[in-house]
This record gives structure tokens, C-alpha cells and sequence, in this order.
DNA sequence: AATGAATGAGGCTTCATTCAT
DNA sequence: TATGAATGAAGCCTCATTCAT
């Protein structure tokens, strides 16, 4: 019985609450397991979160933090169109080898069946990286660089799409599974092979004729 | 009432239990739930399935079969790469309207936290797509009409990420949504204009050169 | 598992259900040791009680019914005030001593500290004996049978009081113990000896001057 | 702060524990709240008491004392029967105006379900009043002043009872309402008219023919 | 063979009690 | 010595499963 929780035991509650909620959703998650994963007793869950469902909203908190955070290290200023795309898929693939439980748990979220949460969820989680997306597209657009009958939201939504699919195959089963049936285990395996096959997906996608 | 149950009433079983694990997901669906919508007892889903996890089961099939079948209505015998890629973006855009539940159950599939499951249902349900889009794909590449550089299990994946995407967008609050926030209400809200948009991409995506 | 509860297993979980209220309290009692008196299981309290909240409303209900009947039971229709009086005093002997249970019920059901239901309680239980015996009162004020500068209200105030002790006398053990120590065992465990006193106080206190 | 809890600090435990007590009952009583209302931590509470039952325990004794003193404050050395019962109505009222806690907590005491806590805590609360009433009734006797046929432990009973049904009439919500609902608003509000009221009928009751 | 009430294990949550500081 | 966070047993309630009718 220590004073009081350390703040590593709090980020593990935290850690171990994503983890079960991420492999077994709200309904299934257990709070204690949670507890028990985490070092802890079940009680001491309830003087840090209200309920179960604020320890959630707590898990999708940090799971959407990491996701921006490990966005915004692909950077993005003063580089190129390829190279920011590039950039962007290559960061996903660390980010989902360091930590799959976060894009586990982002999986989860969009299993809501309540509507009002669902959307609330959307627009915290999907429109920062739309209006960036959108805003690059637009640019390269009015430098000519592509394609430029692509609708811009249209285009920002297709890439986003792909970079969803990419980081549920580095993080959930099901999809890990369907990346090898796919592109077979040696594509599959190899992540440059394959960021390099997406990024040149993408930019044909959106009609880029340069170089890369 | 000691009559066996109609093969109409047992369609309604499946067909109500997908509506609610699609709703809830497999935690938080109810059998009495199912049962009720379904008209049927409880005890007599028990007559048909071993427990909750088979009547998933049965759902998971019988939702599979629908979506390849949604699938195969897009024919593709002696259509052109174009045609076949509009028909399969149109087809699903249909499947989603008439049935957005086989889409749903269809995405709650991919949380599966058994991961056997979860490969055997990969297998099952992507293997056949794989290897037809993967044909397309080759083939056309054979025919010099895109990009051969492309590897054709990467652009088959690709492809079908957008089309799950796709089915998404249509069938689960969130995705719907998302593309809402990223294409506006307008391209959202107009099949046609999205699925003009989609092929484009897709077509850019491969490579495509030609006219379509 | 009988198809359904019988009668007597319904009445025997609100029977056990106020033995448990009545010896612990509603936060004191147990949903489970309910059960396990009544014979069966958690559950099943739940098809017939939203919860345990109305689980307890039941069985006031109950014990107020059993309380009415037991005073109607007394009768009253052409008695002289005495013999009125003599058959609620003995009345309330024989009830407590069939159903001890009923009358703890209701000295728990004082010890309510959400104000609006113990009003509320309060206008159901006493407002009917109250009016009842005011008018008796009044009656007999009118007849000069008893004293005229006694208030009716007051008056059925103190006799109703005394009357509320004696079952507590008689179903609580506090109470009952505080019976012994005041009038000793011999008059204590003599309900007709205690009776007669008993009548006898309350008569003179009304200001009764004639024969019984 | 390593400083022992003042007398002042006890005191206040105790107090706000009564309250507590006497609001929500023994099992609805919280150590957490007795502790933030009375400003110290929870764990000091278990350096002064060994459990809550002791703590509870502790708190009859000082509503105990409280009620003895109370009454010891009507004093009785001199007075006449009339004064006597007078002054003992008068002092419960200015009790129970003062701390209706202490009433509400006694009453508290009476739903014990353990039998032999409440034969005990009967034996000493009520003994003594029991024999002090009983000592007037006999002398009275003696004195010709009252029915000589009232048993004089019946007789202390029933006044007794009347005491305690006034007591909860001042402290108990659902006696209040009770009184109100017997006596109206009017004599109900006014303490000097209740209190005529009631040593007008005890005087009846123990057959005092004097004037008053 | 279907019914749906009964079962009871398991989950969330509370709170008396402990103990490191 | 007081603190108050941590503990974990116990309680209410749900719901998958069973089975008497």
C-alpha cells in the first residue's frame, strides 16, 4: 500500500485498460483484469475515474493523443508532396510496431453503437488530419503537381483511408492476417517493400507525375 | 405452440441476431433481444445453436455469403478494367443501401479478440478476392494497361482497403461520419459523385492510362 | 425449475423479503439471503422486483395492508367506546403475535431518511386511523362520554401512540425488553393482564368516567 | 500535522458521527463522511475506536448521556406530580428543539438486530427512568393522588411511551408528519398547546383527579 | 418441438479497514 | 501521531443458459 499511486502505476492503469479494451471492446473489457494487470486493486480505479465509462473515455483520450502525436513526428514542413507522404506511411509503420494497442483501440472506437459518441468521436478524431490532408491536396493541386479533377476532400479521404487499412494490419489480427493473404508473407514482412508500394499508390492515386 | 419453426422464421433468427451483433457487438448483443425481434423464444435458439458463440457464428456466414454475393452481382466476365472497377464500387454502394447490417457484422468481425478466429475468417473471406483482384490486376498489367511495377498483391490490397473503407463509410456511424467531415455533405451524400471520384483514384492508383 | 414461480413461492419471497427488511434495514438487507429463504434464486426476485428499492415498496405495501386488516379486524360498529378500545388493544396483541414481522416492518419503515417518502408513508399509514379514531373522539366528546377540553386530534395522537408502542412491545426486541424492565415479566408476558392496564390508562386518559 | 486530535476534535467525531448515524442508520452511516464532517482523516477515527460498530457504539453513549442529563435537567426534587410530569413534557421539548440528533439516533438504537446489544442497551437506558417513574407512580399512590389499581410499572409504561412518542413526533421525520397528520398544524406547531394536550391525558391516564 | 421463467456465475461498484508516509 | 490513498470483500444486478411444461 503505497501513499499513493506512482505516476508510472497511473500510466499503467491507463496502458493495461487500453490493452484489455482494445482486445476486447467496452462490453468485454473486465475491470479486473485491468486491475490485476496493472499492479493494482480495483478499487483504486474508482478514486482516479468515476466509472468504467470515464476509464474509457480516458483510454481513447491517450489512444488519440499518441495517434496525433505520432503524426505530427512525420513532420511535414518544407518537404515535398512524396516526401511527406512518404514520411507519413513510414511513421504509421513505427508507430503501430511501438505501440498497436493505440490503433487496436481507434479500431474499437469505431465500433461505437452510440450514435451521438460516434460522432462526437469523428470530429475530434478525423478533422484536424482532414483539413491538413485537404489543405496539402489543394496546394499541390494549384502547383500543378496533381491531378487536379480530384475532389480535394475526396482526395484526402482516399489517403486517409489507405493509412487507416495500413496501421489495422500492423495492429489487428484480422487484418494483419488479410495483409498476408494479400501481398504474401515476404511483402507483407517487409515494410519498406511495402511503404514503398503504398506511397507509390497513393501518388499515382492522386495523379502526381514528378519523380520520387 | 409445438410447431417446428418455418425456414422463414429461422432466416428471421439469423437475420435479427446480425442487426444486433452488428448494433452491439458480441458482448453486448442479447439473446432475449434476438429473440424477441426475432418472435421466437430463447429456449428455441438453443434448439439451432449451441450457444451465443455458434449463433455468431451463423451470423458471420451468413454474412459472408451475402457479401459475396453483393460481390459476384458485379459480374466481371468480359468487362473492361474501368467497368469492372465502376461496377464493383457501384455494386457495393447498392449491397450497402440495401443491407448496411451485413456491412456492420462485416466490420465487427475484424475485432475478433480469438486471434484463430480471426485468421480463419481472414482466410475465408479475403483469400477468394485476393486472388481474383490479384488476376485482374496481373493480367492487366500482362495487357500493358497499368503500372507494372505495381505489385499485384499490394494494388489488389489496396484496392479493397478503399472498398472496405467504402462499405464502412456506408454501414457504421462513425465511417459515415468521417466521410462526411473529409468529402463534405454534397460528395458524401452523392453516390454517384463519390463513386466517379473512387474509380478515378483507383484508376490513377494502378497506373491506368486509359480513357474511361 | 418449475415453470414459474407458484403463488406461495411469490408470497414467500415478499414474506422473507420483510423478515430481512425488518430485522436489518433496507441497506442492511440482502438480495441474496432473500433468495436463499425463499428458496430460490437472485434472479428470479428481478422478473417480479425492478429492484431492490421496489422490492422494499412491496413488502410495505404488504405490511400496511396486514396492519389495516388487523385493525379492521377489531371492528367497530356498534361497539361502546370501551369495548372499541378493548378490541384494538387485543386485536393488536393477537396480530403481533401471529406476525411479529409486519409491525418490525413498520417501525423500520419510521427510520426512512428521505423526507418525501416518509411523508408520503406517513399520509398512507396514519391519515386513515387518524381520521378514524378523531372521530370516534369527537363522537364520544359529543355523547359526554369523555372529556370536552381534550383536543380529538391530540387524543387519537395518544391513544394511537400507545398503540404503536405496544406492537413494538411486541415485535421488537428492544422494545420488548423494554416492556419486561417497566412492568416486569409476570404483567409483561400476561397479555390480558396488560390488556386490561393498558385500557384502563387509556380510558382515564380520554377522561372516561363510566363503567367497563 | 502530527499534532493529537484535540478534546474539541473528539468531541466533534463523535458528533458529526451521530448525526450521521442518526440520519442514514448504521449500515447507511459512512466513515468517510463522519471524517470530512467533523474535519479530520479517516484513519484517525480508527485510532480512537476500533471499528465503526464502536464508534457506534460510542455515539449511543453520548446520545445516552444526553438523554439522561436532558431529562435529569427537569429536574423533580419538590414538585408536585403535575409539576413534575409537566416540567419532564417541557424538558423533551426544549431536548429535541436542541439536538434532535441525539432523539433521532436513539431511535436509531431501537431497530438494532442484535438481541442481545438491544436487551443490554434497554437495560441501561431505560432502567433507571423505568424505576424513577415507577418510585413517583407508587409514592402518588400512597398519596391517594392517583388510581390505586394502575399497575405502577404499566403506569410508567405508558407515560414513558407517551415521552418517547413525543420525542420522535420532534425528531423523526416520519413522526412529524405523523403528528401534523394526527393534530394538525396548528397544535401540532405549538409546543405549550401539545404540551397541555399531553400532561392533561397522562394526569387522566394515571387517574390524577387533583387540579392542574 | 417451442416456450419463457428460473438459474446463478460474473461484472461493476461501494466502503470499512489498513498502513506507508 | 494524523493522513488519506489503497485494498478487496461483498452487494446489486444482468444475462447466457437450462429445463419443466
Amino acid at each position: 500500500m503505497l501513499k499513493k499511486l506512482t505516476e508510472d502505476q497511473q500510466a499503467l492503469i491507463i496502458d493495461k485498460a487500453i490493452c484489455e479494451f482494445a482486445e476486447k471492446g467496452y462490453k468485454g473489457a473486465g475491470l479486473s483484469t485491468i486491475a490485476r494487470n496493472a499492479g493494482v486493486s480495483v478499487g483504486v480505479i474508482y478514486k482516479y475515474y468515476e466509472d468504467k465509462e470515464e476509464l474509457f473515455g480516458a483510454c481513447i483520450s491517450k489512444s488519440i493523443d499518441y495517434l496525433d502525436e505520432a503524426l505530427s513526428r512525420a513532420g511535414g514542413e518544407g518537404k515535398s508532396l512524396p516526401e511527406m507522404i512518404r514520411a507519413l506511411v513510414n511513421q504509421t509503420q513505427v508507430a503501430c510496431r511501438e505501440h498497436p494497442e493505440y490503433f487496436r483501440m481507434y479500431h474499437q472506437i469505431t465500433t461505437s453503437d452510440d450514435p451521438q459518441q460516434a460522432k462526437q468521436l469523428a470530429e475530434i478524431i478525423e478533422r484536424p488530419s482532414a483539413k491538413a490532408y485537404k489543405d496539402v491536396i489543394r496546394q499541390a493541386q494549384r502547383e500543378g503537381l496533381i491531378d487536379g479533377q480530384l475532389d480535394a476532400g475526396a482526395g484526402a479521404f482516399f489517403f486517409d483511408n489507405l493509412m487507416m487499412m495500413l496501421h489495422n494490419a500492423y495492429s489487428c489480427t484480422y487484418y494483419t492476417e488479410r495483409l498476408n493473404i494479400y501481398c504474401g508473407r515476404k511483402l507483407a514482412g517487409s515494410e519498406k517493400k511495402l511503404s514503398e508500394q503504398m506511397v507509390r499508390f497513393i501518388l499515382n492515386g492522386l495523379g502526381y507525375q514528378g519523380e520520387y
